[in-house]
DNA sequence: CATGAATGAGGATTCATTCAT
DNA sequence: TATGAATGAATCCTCATTCAT
């Protein structure tokens, strides 16, 4: 029923997203939302089913911003440490260019309903294939190790930049989250490796093109 | 003010793991809690500041219990291989033998208020010193990279446990998480070494003495 | 933020005055009040900020009508005697012509708390100001002791209304609030005359014009 | 049932005084008073039936040594205007002598519930009865205006020295109450008289003997 | 007489959602 | 499309009182 599209829908999102960053996730009513957006109450429930919807759709949105774009990022690339170190850029690099994006997934959303955090989780899953992905593609080209679980393997390089990102948004000292990447890379790197040994970390640390 | 301590305040913790197992964090009202415990309501408040004091005190009692155990048991041992794969299997045990805690610690504390992630995070700070810790100790015998940072390593072996048990807790299917503790000690024992190179896992999957 | 005005507040307050009448202070739960009214009762809280701001309103509509009348009914008079037979007049011709809002003022309002006290204090102290500047203009036209405190006769004279109407409303037998003006008058005329002489009481018992 | 005696008893009163006094009404539980008091909670139930009698007791005891106080103090004396004198002295010395009493008796006994009032009245109508007695004898002895009402008198001089009470025990200046006796008397006291002649200030403004 | 742990009823307030305009 | 006034369900906590010891 919902339109879920046009620009009031898009304002709409970026209104529950600032609102949501300033006044966290408790703090964070459908009127001041509707304020923020310049519309009405009653005009938030032609573009969304319900509250939840909202929450849902800045995930689906903007994750799905990182995650849809992921994979024409890095298919192209042949060696599998450098697409890792893509990975991780990009994933930090999303982060980082939007703080306030940032703190709403990292740290907010995760105090939502169990139903919402079901919707996000459907987003989720597909990042979480990008990686296993990546993991089997890795272990196919002898880049990686051949006895890697590619699931367990996903737990570990997703369950690491994700804490590596909370803490990053937890954190009161205003450091760079990009910076982080190349340490993030050399660890996992070799946690995957098939012998211990990988490529040294191919990247300059400017935004991606 | 609250007694914080004594049968009865034991017999509302457990009720209240089971209740916010059962039913969700939100859809865990102080009478059900009550009721599970077969006490009054008022008297809930002779033992818990608030419903809040509730939540706080799970973690502090049920994790508290991990965190203050891990450094007797991990100080006697000499190699930082083996100290971590200890360290993984502590962690897995806890919570594979305990479902509807590890739910509770997993997914639905996490949903909960800023001052009960506060409250939370004073009892997960020592388990991050921990962590740290052994990094550091195992760079220093040279059992684990020089070049590691401890932070960032801690980040990556908490990150990749808690999410390993996320995922463990939100399956349906029923799988052994303590198994799982082989392969993520075989990844993350890689990833800190001094050269690619790791002792082979040390355990015998049994409970720890 | 509350609106504090239109019909429906006016209604809330009016069927705040019937319920606290009815049932007293501590019997007149919110959902008390807006079922008389009519309303929901989250509508009390579209048009007053709280439960307290119900009954410090009926206060300041209310007396406040009698507060911001008194002085256009009493300014054009010259002979102090005469105004202060007006002013009893008035006071009373209030109570009497409402009995329930008499006894929600009376006595209901006086057992509610300290915050709901000092809003009431903000409306009354018009009202003290009021009977002072009638002392005082008394005393320099020579209608009255010159030696008064102006204070101390306003606290006497508000003191003496106030009990009186306080004993009428508690009272069971059903007696004229308004015919006790006269009597008041002439033992509060003399109190304050310069010589012990004053003016005849200078009105017909009917309602002020 | 409960004792209403004893060292005990009086050792609660006096405690509820002052946890009153400090506290306000509201915030005076009966916890607090038996803590106070260096009692058990329970023990307060063996001497009084319940926390309304508590209070009701605190009026009893205390404004009752003044009414039973003021007969013996008044009855010797011939002049009507000095008894009416020592009246006014003898209340407003009870309540400048003891403020924390005064402020409990003046301000937070009266935010109680109807049943609390309704004790609190049957020790009152006694003082009312000595006032008025006070009245018709001076009626009858020729000192007091003839056409006084007696009741109505009474009204006026209670309620003159009950607002200058309250007045007192509200003022943050800390001016010395009986310092009014005189002023107050001289208003009341050409009030009452028969044409407008009284007796001048017959006190040393001392404690009364 | 005295204790104090246990009880459990009772109520103001918020806020997502609706629907008449 | 858009509005925003109205709705009403849902819940934590306090504290006077009891009663087993």
């Amino acid at each position: 029923m919902p339109k879920r599209r046009g620009e009031k829908y898009r304002t709409i999102i970026e209104a529950a997203i600032k609102v949501i960053a300033d006044n966290g996730y408790h703090g964070s009513q459908v009127s001041k939302i509707a304020r923020e957006a310049g519309v009405a109450e009653g005009t938030i429930y032609l573009y969304f089913e319900n509250k939840e919807d909202i929450l849902i759709s800045i995930f689906r949105e903007k994750l799905g911003e990182l995650i849809s774009t992921a994979p024409r990022r890095l298919k192209n690339i042949k060696n599998s440490f450098e697409i890792l170190a893509n990975l991780i850029h990009l994933h930090f690099y999303t982060f980082q260019n939007n703080r306030k994006l940032a703190h709403v997934l990292q740290i907010e959303l995760r105090q939502s309903d169990k139903s919402i955090r079901k919707g996000i989780a459907e987003v989720i899953r597909e990042y979480y294939r990008l990686i296993e992905d990546i993991v089997r593609d890795g272990m196919e080209k002898g880049y990686f190790r051949p006895d890697l679980d590619p699931k367990i393997a996903r737990k570990i390089i997703f369950g690491s930049m994700d804490e590596v990102a909370t803490c990053w948004v937890l954190s009161t000292r205003n450091y760079n989250l990009l910076y982080m990447t190349e340490q993030v890379y050399s660890v996992l790197a070799q946690a995957m490796s098939r012998d211990g040994r990988y490529d040294p970390f191919p990247l300059k640390l400017r935004p991606p093109q």
